[in-house]
RNA sequence: GCCGGGAUGGCGGAACGGUAGACGCAGUAGACUCAAAAUCUACCGGGGAGACCCGUGCGGGUUCGAAUCCCGCUCCCGGCACCA
């Protein structure tokens, strides 16, 4: 067979290689090499004589190092991104790096601290081109011509230019929010750097701070996000978004104050307001200071003071005891006139609903709490059915469920929920509340407006200006980028050096013309992760964000594939933003993504989250040093179930190497003396084999399945090794399943596969084949082994025709001999026959 | 507490309601070797001499037939958690 020269390789080391054998350090570099040279992952955007298919896999923060973590998500990924394109689609597989964020930032200000500089921006360059070259070791088939850095002022600046277009609509809004506030690091902190209430740096007590803070009104489309129809989504995805939006409905009740106005509240269960015996207002609510008397000033201030003082994490630590202080203030309950006390407590968010509650003790397990502490009345109004009535001076607990209402004017005897489609109480106080102007239906979200202000430095500016004479003014979108100045000095406090950086504040009023001062803080890094898939499509873009044909072309992302950590905040905020920009009328999509799969995380070999301090991480660069990338690729796929993920098992790869090296021998070394002959037979189970192997691989790539398709391989390769002969060697059979286990490995192990597809003698590169068909003829069996069961039991088995009929098939059953021993002296009772598996035969004695 | 997901050999894991344990790791025996490694071959859930019996977290049920479907539990993992 002729063996054209593989690229860039001498003959003379050919032939070195050839005699040792399969030597991945060898022919993958070459591979990598060639691939890049013939430009096979550049793709023509603009071709549409094939199908499209985006394929987007989440793109990594430049923390340094690629680890073992990137190659479990990403290798995977790319072999159902190769797998879609031998398939026929022209697929679209970028990559690109996240690389603005805390880490970097952190590294600078620690340098600051020992006296040295080093710059976040330089930092997250270098790092960046060191995982660039890591990646390149993978093997897959990133289109590298179109990556991106979400630090580069080419990209950050449409960062800017989307908060604009946002603030024009009334979608990014300023407001004062309470933050977690780090005193020592001069910071606000995400909720995820809150530990134990404390500074996860610097230890120190973090703070509620009520600061100006910058949003995007993403609860306007909290509705618009509880539709998953149409994706194709982990249901465990939508279920955690769809909490996190935690729809309730209810209605919100006015309350009227002694001390004059009124107070809202909302309650999910209007039907219990005649049991409301007194309202409690969060901490922060404004209402606190005019509601309470001045006997009571002192100790509600001091109340309030210390619920600053406390972390939310603190405040709603499990178990904690109720806390509470009476106002001294009285509200009239609008359904009877009844008087109620008016007290304080930080149970109540300030940051939920109207940050006021009607607490309705004797039906809800927290009011019922907080009742019992400070000896407030319980007055049940639900009486439950089939247990004796209830009495708030007895009663042990709240009873939360269902029931008759009662001591509730009007609606005594009405039942409180709907049964078959009857209006329950629910409905009929909240009209009743309706018609009389105490209250309203009302529906209220858990999820909060994005907080996208970080006092940060690494991250975009946000391009707003405070002109004494306009106020807040946005920056013209001629002016934009508003660059991050790189000249800047680390504080060793942590503050960030954009607030001390005279330079970058001072400007000039886009308004008026006058002196101004620029913003200082920047966006939270989750917004440049809402809308990069659609700057893969343009990276140099200049006149706009997108480019809008190719964005109609190609989007929504045909399949995303990443971890399950992003269930909630990037996934949640990518869908936000792709309505958003929907609405600016840039796109026509609704969703960023149709197809979502996650991966799991891999675990140290105990068990257990890999950190250098565990001293259980597994090095990629070694593992490929050592057996090559094809057999990380391999095993991590072969591991389990990809959604899983699991422990890392060194002696688990050995045996992926193994297999490796023996598809090597199977294909490369010339067959032993003996073996079966190139009988009729022997050409079908061989063909068998392989198109058996072609359906299930295909089934297994189409599912995500890599586990079952690596076993898949392996299978065909002890079939095909079993066969393997000099006669067979010989047959057309034997080409053919060579090549179909290449074709099947190629999407799996693209370095092997393409090395031996050359070595075979075959034109081109194995990754630009078709996917191989099924030859359903060549499935075919002409004989099949039944398994006869008696009472279900497994009593013997029978070969028959493939194509015998039922009645065939049932005598042949009935006369194996020991199937026939259980039959005797019994009736028979019933027959099935499952075609070409079973035979149960049901017989009572 | 609420919402997801899970529990199968010594281990990772397979299994359209139809032969439980594919594939691999570890292990046992053998071949090759002076020996070892590598490689190859066979065995590899438990009990039993055997026919067989038992076996997919536990208890019920549906079915000719259940790891798979239904009901009720236990434990583990993940997320959310005083959200009114």
């Amino acid at each position: 067979m002729t063996r054209p020269d593989v690229p860039t390789a001498p003959d003379a080391d050919r032939s070195a290689e050839r005699d040792r054998g399969y030597v991945p350090q060898a022919i993958e570099p070459r591979w990598q090499q060639e691939w890049e040279r013939s430009g096979q992952h550049r793709v023509d955007l603009e071709d549409g004589s094939r199908e499209k298919h985006y394929f987007l896999t989440m793109f990594p923060y430049p923390s340094g190092n690629l680890h073992v973590g990137h190659w479990y998500a990403e290798t995977p990924a790319d072999a159902a991104a190769r797998f879609r394109r031998m398939r026929g689609a022209n697929v679209f597989f970028p990559m690109g790096f996240d690389a603005f964020g805390l880490p970097a930032e952190n590294a600078a200000v620690q340098a600051a601290r020992r006296g040295e500089d080093v710059h976040p921006a330089r930092l997250t360059r270098e790092r960046i081109r060191t995982m660039t070259g890591q990646f390149a070791r993978m093997g897959a088939m990133f289109d590298w011509s179109r990556t991106l850095a979400t630090c580069e002022p080419e990209y950050y600046r449409w960062n800017q230019w989307f908060f604009l277009k946002a603030y024009e609509k009334g979608l990014a809004y300023r407001k004062e929010s309470y933050v977690n506030w780090d005193p020592v690091d001069r910071t606000v902190l995400a909720n995820e750097q809150v530990i134990d209430g404390r500074g996860e740096r610097s230890g120190a007590l973090v703070e509620r701070r009520l600061m100006p803070q910058w949003h995007f009104k993403i609860t306007d489309y909290a509705d618009e996000l509880l539709d998953f129809s149409g994706l194709d989504w982990p249901e465990r995805v939508r279920t955690m978004q769809t909490n996190w939006i935690g729809r309730s409905e209810g209605a919100e009740v006015a309350f009227e104050i002694d001390a004059g106005g009124e107070i809202r509240t909302f309650t999910t269960r209007p039907d219990t307001l005649w049991g409301a015996t007194f309202l409690v207002l969060a901490p922060e609510h404004p209402r606190v200071a005019t509601v309470t008397t001045d006997d009571r000033r002192s100790e509600v201030e001091a109340y309030v003071a210390e619920a600053a003082r406390m972390s939310e994490l603190d405040r709603q630590a499990e178990g904690r005891e109720k806390t509470g202080v009476f106002t001294g203030g009285y509200a009239t309950r609008p359904v009877d006139g009844a008087r109620i006390p008016i007290w304080v407590a930080d149970y109540v968010l300030v940051t939920y609903g109207s940050g006021a509650v009607m607490a309705v003790p004797a039906h809800d397990e927290r009011d019922f709490a907080f009742a019992r502490r400070f000896g407030l009345e319980v007055a049940p109004v639900v009486q439950p059915h089939g247990v004796a009535p209830l009495d708030g001076a007895t009663m042990t607990e709240a009873w939360t469920g269902g029931g008759t209402m009662m001591a509730s004017g009007p609606f005594d005897g009405t039942p409180t929920g709907t049964e078959l489609g009857e209006e329950g109480g629910i409905a009929k106080v909240i009209r009743w509340l309706e018609e009389r102007g105490i209250g309203e239906r009302k529906v209220t979200y858990r999820l909060r407006d994005w907080l996208i202000s970080r006092q940060r430095y690494w991250g975009t500016p946000i391009p707003m200006l405070y002109c004494d004479a306009c106020g807040t003014v946005p920056e013209r979108e001629e002016n934009l980028p508003v660059v991050l100045p790189e000249d800047v000095a680390f504080m060793p406090t942590g503050e960030s050096p954009l607030k001390s950086h005279e330079a970058f504040q001072a400007a000039t009023c886009p308004s008026c013309g006058g002196p101004a001062r620029r913003e200082t803080d920047t966006m939270d890094t989750f917004m440049d992760s809402s809308w990069y898939w659609f700057r893969y499509l343009a990276p140099d873009a200049i006149d706009g964000p997108i480019d809008r044909n190719r964005v109609a072309a190609w989007t929504p992302v045909h399949t995303y594939t990443g971890g399950i950590e992003h269930a909630i905040l990037h996934l949640l905020y990518a869908r936000f933003f792709t309505k958003m920009i929907r609405d600016l009328g840039l796109i026509s999509a609704d969703e960023p993504f149709l197809r979502l799969r996650n991966q799991g995380m891999i675990l140290g070999e105990d068990g257990e989250k890999m950190s250098k301090r565990r001293g259980n991480v597994v090095d990629p660069d070694d593992l490929v040093a050592r057996y090559g990338a094809d057999a990380v690729r391999a095993y991590l796929m072969f591991i389990g179930p990809w959604d899983q993920g699991g422990p890392w098992n060194p002696k688990g790869i050995e045996g992926v190497v193994r297999f490796l090296h023996r598809v090597w021998a199977l294909i490369e070394d010339p067959a032993r003396e003996g073996g079966p002959d190139a009988t009729e037979e022997a050409v079908a189970d061989l063909r068998r084999a392989a198109h058996t192997a072609v359906a299930e691989v295909t089934d297994d790539l189409e599912g995500f399945r890599f586990n079952t398709a690596v076993a898949e391989l392996m299978t065909l390769q002890n079939a095909m090794a079993k066969l393997k002969s000099r006669s067979l060697a010989e047959h057309a059979a034997w080409d053919e399943s060579v090549r179909l286990l290449l074709l099947l490995l190629a999407p799996i192990t693209p370095h092997l596969a393409e090395e031996l597809w050359h070595r075979r003698g075959y034109d081109g590169s194995v990754h630009l084949q078709s996917w191989p068909e099924v030859d359903e003829e060549a499935l075919r069996t002409a004989t099949a082994e039944l398994v006869v069961q008696v009472n279900g039991k497994v009593r013997g088995r029978i070969t028959v025709d493939a194509d015998a009929d039922d009645a065939t098939v049932l005598t042949a059953a009935k006369e194996e001999a020991n199937v026939a021993r259980y039959l005797e002296g019994g009736t028979l009772r019933r027959e099935i026959v499952v075609p070409g598996k079973l035979v149960n035969l049901v017989v009572s004695s």
